[in-house]
DNA sequence: CGAGCGATTGAAAAGACTCAACCACCGTGG
DNA sequence: CCACGGTGGTTGAGTCTTTTCAATCGCTCG
């Protein structure tokens, strides 16, 4: 995983750039993107913003997993995304104007780069490939919320698990889904003994497995089935 | 209401445009839009476009209301938003390339213009307050969105329906809400016999008035009690 | 005036939540 | 090295909300 405490990725030769919304930069963007960023290591529960407060400027996750959720009325967190390599978290509010409508946290120990909001937009002004990609990936995630809302309001909890395990599934690769009961249960949106007694049914209809805290999906195939569409 | 069916509105004279993406479009551009866009009646119930089709270019909705709704496994509607004048509906999927997440349809008759993709994307190049406004807009949206996953998980119906009622109420401005029950309780995401018997209690308690299909808010203050954060 | 669709009501069943208790693992400090 | 405390995980029982299904009502349009 992460050990040591502090690691300076170049983004010339950084991996997670790869697939990330940086993906298509020029070297010359590529330099300036180093020159204006900085890099920090970031503890297990490390909050990168809140929900509320004015965006500064947007994080470039190098490595480890970021929950991004949105607080109820009772305080109940109600996680929207789970963001892992490569993705940049935090730009949404960078157009708006308007505080953060959600918070972000590290999941597990990270590296992160930030990005001030005056570089990025400036970026975004000389770039037309950065621009497109960014109005695209807000359309795509668009799309992506209109069927998290769908699913909320129309699956079962039993249906919105298998889903949720595959999307987790994807976030996490070759890993196994390395997540908190709560958290797990503020993903699919439902009671944390409920999610429970669930992970406790698919067990034992042999489609994942459970190593205590971590859970490993045997069948991703049945779990479609169950998910639905 | 809407008595003729097609009446061309020319973009320098459109109310609606006020309050639009196209709000702070210079003069020229204004004028390209009116050459490019053509414009017509739509009657109620009529689509715009359908979830799975590919986006030919944006609608600009001159008067009228549209629902924006996906569908679930058993075809069940969830209506995610409902558009009203000046509201610049499927530009989303312009930008992903994606085919479109969600349908449109029409929820009385309405005016409603239309700008090939081509058109709109060439706007977009040239012009940087509207691209900075549909950044802004698709943020705005996603934030949005945040919010109604938030409550579709963690709130009850009940409280549910007092927060769509009260965004629905600003939606139909001087109106009364006129939506089907259906309609409506797939807006809250509810069972619709459900929502009638909840419209009753609240009718009850005197907090809206009911005339056949519209629904009046009397006290929004107290719904918004209920309704919570 | 009648057909048909949307609205409404009632009753029963199911799904999910809450609360309370208990367990198990983990790191700490003696 | 082991006892201790604490957090997170698990289980059971009971309750409540919400859904479902079936039946009826009542506009509205032809």
């Amino acid at each position: 995983m992460m050990e040591s405490n502090h690691k300076h990725v170049t983004c010339a030769n950084c991996l997670s750039r790869r697939n990330s919304l940086f993906s298509e930069l020029s070297e010359d963007d590529v330099h300036h993107l180093d020159h204006h960023k900085s890099c920090s290591f970031y503890k297990k529960g490390q909050g990168l913003f809140l929900e509320g407060s004015y965006p500064r400027g947007v994080f470039c996750l190098n490595e480890g997993k970021v929950k991004v959720y949105a607080r109820g009325d009772e305080g109940k967190e109600q996680i929207i995304h789970i963001a892992g390599s490569g993705e940049i978290i935090g730009f949404r509010a960078m157009f708006s104007g308007d505080p953060y409508k959600v918070s972000a946290t590290t999941l597990e120990d990270c590296n992160i780069c930030f990005i001030g909001k005056e570089d990025f937009l400036n970026m975004l002004d000389s770039n037309l490939t950065l621009r497109n990609n960014v109005m695209r990936e807000l359309s795509r995630e668009l799309g992506e919320r209109a069927v998290f809302i769908t699913n909320l309001a129309q699956k079962s909890v039993r249906e919105r698990l298998a889903f949720s395990l595959l999307i987790l599934n994807n976030i996490y690769k070759d890993e196994m889904i390395n997540l908190s009961r709560e958290d797990m249960a503020n993903f699919v949106g439902t009671a944390t003994e409920t999610l429970i007694r669930l992970l406790k049914d698919f067990k034992e209809e042999g489609l994942i497995e459970i190593h205590t805290r971590k859970v490993e999906v045997l069948d991703a195939h049945k779990l479609m089935n169950i998910a639905g569409k």
